[in-house]
DNA sequence: CCTTGACATAAAGTTAGGTTTAGGAATTAC
DNA sequence: GTAATTCCTAAACCTAACTTTATGTCAAGG
């Protein structure tokens, strides 16, 4: 069993977030001693959910709605796979946008360490936008398609 | 030379937003026809970049910056450099983080299937957690590390 | 001419996800 | 026993990035 604030130093959260998180429904259940909040292993493991579904990009609420699938039991084992599996999709189209970005930030490093060694933008402007070296063209089509 | 409407179709941003850019100085000298605004390539390779850098986590008063950099000229070629090699390790390192958050996801894919199959969760309080099949474990073990 | 549609501005409003503040209570350290 | 920590709640506050609203201009079609 773990206090607030124990829990605020594993998962480097501030306390008012983890206190934020359970006004908000997130730890259905949770114990407490003498009004104290008491993190069991269950409360650790929501943690990990819940850092995993917020940066899956859902929201508070629908994370509240997952908590209450979990209390309501074995019925509800469907929609929870559901929802994992939902985010899953979402989550793989985000790391293709990430590397079209990435292509993109790399094009850019690649244009201004030309442009630096050549004192300016002449010659970039002349390759544009489809005399570039084989490899950055690659990456300039990718972030600009 | 395109009207704001036209942008607004192309990237599909609302209107609104794009105002808002200009207002937040995210087009330097962008040209205007008696008060209306006219797009050019030129802003069009901006909004590309403003896409790219948002996505990257920048904020839009840095990427006012950068803009700033840009009507500035060559001297601020090797601050542009910087700024793009800094959002390379930062989406590096979220991607990174990505990966983590889809193992976690993969893994519950796998766990709730499981739990559907049996009909409770009692096999798989069993296996866990550092008995689980051999590629779901790594999964597990990346997901919890 | 007058209506429609696309453009403009300034300023107020919105939203999510916290964070801070004010005022206490309880536990731990010495 | 008292001083310092750590915990509690409710409610106000904050921030970024838009969005909406109110009001107005201007060009083209009927």
């Amino acid at each position: 069993m773990y206090t607030i604030g124990q829990v605020s130093e594993m998962f480097k959260l501030p306390i008012s977030t983890l206190r934020y998180y359970d006004k908000e429904g997130l730890f259905p259940g949770m114990e407490r001693q003498s009004g104290i909040r008491k993190f069991s292993e269950r409360e650790l493991e929501a943690l990990r959910v819940i850092e995993c579904l917020k940066k899956s990009g859902l929201e508070i609420k629908e994370i509240k709605q997952f908590m209450s699938w979990c209390v309501e039991g074995a019925s509800t084992y469907p929609d929870r796979k559901q929802l994992f599996e939902t985010r899953k999709s979402i989550v793989k189209a985000e790391m293709v946008k990430l590397q079209k970005t990435l292509d993109m930030l790399n094009f850019k490093c690649w244009y201004y360490e030309t442009a630096i060694q050549d004192g300016n933008e002449e010659r970039l402007n002349e390759m544009l936008p489809d005399k570039l070296p084989p490899d950055i063209q690659k990456l300039y089509d990718n972030a600009h398609k």
